[in-house]
RNA sequence: GCCGACUUGGCGCAAUUGGUAGCGCACCUCACUUGUAAUGAGGUGGUUAGGGGUUCGAGUCCCCUAGUCGGCUCCA
């Protein structure tokens, strides 16, 4: 008789010993023990604090997909038992486990792996805990070169590794076939694990393979993942599954297809985009009304060349540390006359992958006081960066690309008000374009490391401002520390998406050491030289990554004031048309994008066009309307109004558009 | 960059074990003139990403190059 507290109630001389005799729902598939994760088979010992982990709680999840992982890993030694244990991890909706093959896997092993994995599953094999010691455990698991290599590393930092050894004792896992009580496999784990396999039930699916480092290292040998989704029950895993089918729906890359909106033709190269007509509208839609907030900001509107020679990427110190990540140089060679007098000096032009080395110049331009700061330099900047080739990535991640780009020079004085400020002018843009659930970060230096620049008070007042204006936004503020530029701290902002999805959207980045490289400065009011402070700060990150991001957002369904065409004419038969070219005339002189379909196609089909077009406002008209001088409305989601006057209906287009609503 | 898969007319897809390229949409022509998601008929269009090889014969097999996709690593 032992005293529990179970679930935050006390119980006195308890009967139980174990979480199977303390909870009888079969949903409690694990239990907090004084705080840890315990398997339900744990021996509870008096005054334990003991919490049930429900199989659909974020812990439940994670042990079950971690079981399942286990039970994939058996599966794919008993077809191939020569395959090498990596690790093998639970992750956001699934898992994965990593093993050293050789010959990769195939779609075809995956089907022949998950009906294993179901015959192992239905066994109902037991996973028992068992402590061992590294001696004992090197001996049993001798043929496992990788889980040695975890023994040797026990409680150093493993990063996702850490679910085969933990900081506390070193433990086995067993698979106990219940008929026989045979240990049929066995994996080095910290668990817990759920009681057994049969609980993994079938709402689990193998997704894919793919290759991965061993231990994330590049420098590594690669293994052979198979990643997979498990899920308590199969309607959970089916909901899953339609939550990937409206993402793959929702895919810019798919989309820019389909509306005909950009293209990445094979003759220019990779992580080139071309954009069409329509999503050049909707790109210059974009454009024109940041450039307008901008002004109304106060930002100076500047503009650079793509190209330049390499002294300005070695004074900004990128040649140095980035010359990877650039396209290599256009070397211009020096040309030398008949006397071997060098007439023309060769040089190195590159095309520059950012924009700051160029606004920098601009403030060098003169002599700046005190007077001049803040000065706020804004421009469409195209830069171009050597990505690896098998990062790109739609317009997400491309090698040309046009940021939406300011450089803030400013005293140190006027930091908080204008992060501030930069912050506010952020948030609002965003929510303009229809993005208004964001989350912000604070990326900060990691203490004591020597990489990063610049004198350690300013880094700690530019931190502390850069936290206090964050908090002032009332947002959720992620810390990330460490995760700073060497050369100081930032703020991003991440904006989640229509389905819930987060993209890193605009980022604020403090910089002390460009003005320190190019030995900026300016008049204090006392005379004095001093140095400012710059701002790095881009809203869309680049204007081709929003493009993507909103057509994702919008699932292709841009907002009327974004939208390619705004308005499209549908006559009920072509006798109407001249009715509708004349509402569309009207509409036209206030600016807006429409056009009359009068083609010889039905009506019907009409509709059906421009609806996959997602036009947003067809206004359909017939005998009925013109005699009234009314359209009929149709709607994108096939909701309709009829007779509505053209006057009404014109200052109702005019409204949404203006106010950016979506329709 | 690494591992794997893939690349067939503008788009989406077919083509038994290698036997000599088809379909739908789009496009063009003609007819039809229609009240809320596909009118009918006819037609144009591909040396199967590019190059090389094996073979009597290659879209199908092999190699190289480019591109795409999924991951890994990376993202100043």
């Amino acid at each position: 008789m032992i005293n529990l507290t179970v679930d935050g109630i006390l119980q006195e001389g308890a009967s139980a010993s174990d979480g199977f005799g303390l909870f009888t729902s079969k949903s409690v598939v694990a239990m907090r023990v004084n705080g840890e994760l315990r398997d339900l088979a744990h021996k509870l010992a008096d005054g334990d604090v003991v919490e049930g982990v429900e199989i659909s709680s974020e812990d439940g999840l994670n042990i079950l997909r971690h079981s399942a992982a286990h039970v994939l890993a058996q599966a794919v030694q008993t077809i191939n038992p020569e395959a090498k244990l990596g690790i093998g991890p639970p992750i956001r909706d699934g898992f994965y486990y990593d093993f050293d093959v050789v010959d990769s896997f195939t779609p075809e092993d995956l089907k022949a792996l998950e009906k294993q994995m179901e015959r192992i599953i239905r066994s109902g094999q037991r996973f028992v805990r068992r402590v061992t010691n590294d001696g004992d455990a090197r001996i049993e698991l001798s043929g496992e070169l990788y889980k040695l290599e975890l023994i040797g590393l026990k409680g150093s930092d493993l990063g996702e590794g850490s679910a085969e050894v933990g900081a506390g004792e070193l433990t086995i896992y067993d698979n106990v076939d219940p008929q026989s009580g045979e240990t049929v496999w066995r994996d080095l784990c910290r668990g817990p694990h759920l009681p057994n396999t049969r609980m993994i039930g079938n709402g689990f699916a193998l997704t894919r393979v793919a290759a991965a480092y061993w231990r994330g290292n590049e420098n590594n040998k690669q293994l052979q993942r198979i990643y997979g989704t498990a899920w308590p029950t199969k309607d959970e895993l089916r909901a899953h599954q339609e939550r990937l089918e409206e993402a793959a729906r929702r895919d810019h890359r798919r989309l820019g297809t389909e509306l005909d909106l950009f293209s990445f033709p094979e003759e220019i190269g990779s992580g080139l985009a071309v954009f069409h007509p329509k999503g050049g509208i909707i790109r210059r839609v974009m454009e024109d009304y940041s450039r307008k907030r901008h002004e109304e900001s106060g930002y100076d509107f500047v503009y650079s060349p793509h190209i330049t020679k390499s002294n300005l990427f070695e004074i900004s110190g990128h040649l140095g540390w980035y010359a990877d990540g650039m396209f290599p140089p256009m070397k211009m060679d020096e040309e030398i006359d008949e006397n071997g007098v060098v007439r023309k000096q060769g040089q190195d032009y590159y095309l520059k992958p950012m924009n700051c080395p160029f606004h920098i110049l601009i403030f060098k331009s003169q002599a700046r006081s005190y007077r001049d700061l803040p000065l706020r330099m804004f421009e469409f900047g195209s830069v171009y960066r050597y990505e690896k080739s098998g990062v790109l990535h739609g317009l997400t991640r491309v090698r040309g690309m046009t940021q939406d780009d300011a450089h803030l020079f400013v005293t140190p004085d006027n930091m908080e008000q204008e992060l501030t400020d930069v912050i506010g002018f952020v948030l609002g843009l965003l929510r303009d374009y229809g993005l208004d659930d964001f989350y912000l970060e604070l990326s900060t230096r990691e203490e004591g490391n020597p990489k990063f620049v610049g004198a350690d008070d300013i880094w700690e007042k530019a931190t502390a401002t850069l936290q206090k204006v964050a908090t002032a936004t009332g947002l959720e503020l992620v810390p990330d520390p460490g995760g700073a530029a060497f050369y100081g701290p930032k703020i991003s902002v991440q904006a989640r998406d229509a389905i819930g999805r987060t993209w890193q959207m605009s980022t604020i980045q403090l910089d002390f050491n460009l003005p320190e490289r190019f030995d900026l400065e300016f008049t204090a009011a006392d005379g004095s030289k001093q140095r400012p402070v710059m701002i790095h700060r881009a809203l869309f990150g680049s204007i081709e990554r929003f493009f993507g991001v909103l057509t994702e957002h919008y699932a292709g369904h841009f907002p009327p004031w974004l939208a390619p065409v705004q308005v499209v004419g549908i006559p009920v038969a072509d006798a109407f048309s001249d009715y509708l070219h004349s509402v569309a005339a009207e509409l036209r002189k206030h600016g807006v994008r429409v056009m009359v379909d009068d083609s010889d196609d039905r009506m019907q089909k009409k509709i059906r066009n421009h609806t996959k077009d997602r036009v947003p406002f067809m206004l359909i008209a017939g005998g009925e309307d013109a005699d009234s001088g009314a359209v009929s409305f149709r709607f994108r989601d096939g909701s309709q109004e009829n007779g509505v006057p053209v006057d009404v209906a014109i200052e109702r287009i005019l409204e949404a558009i203006k106010t950016k609503a979506q329709v």
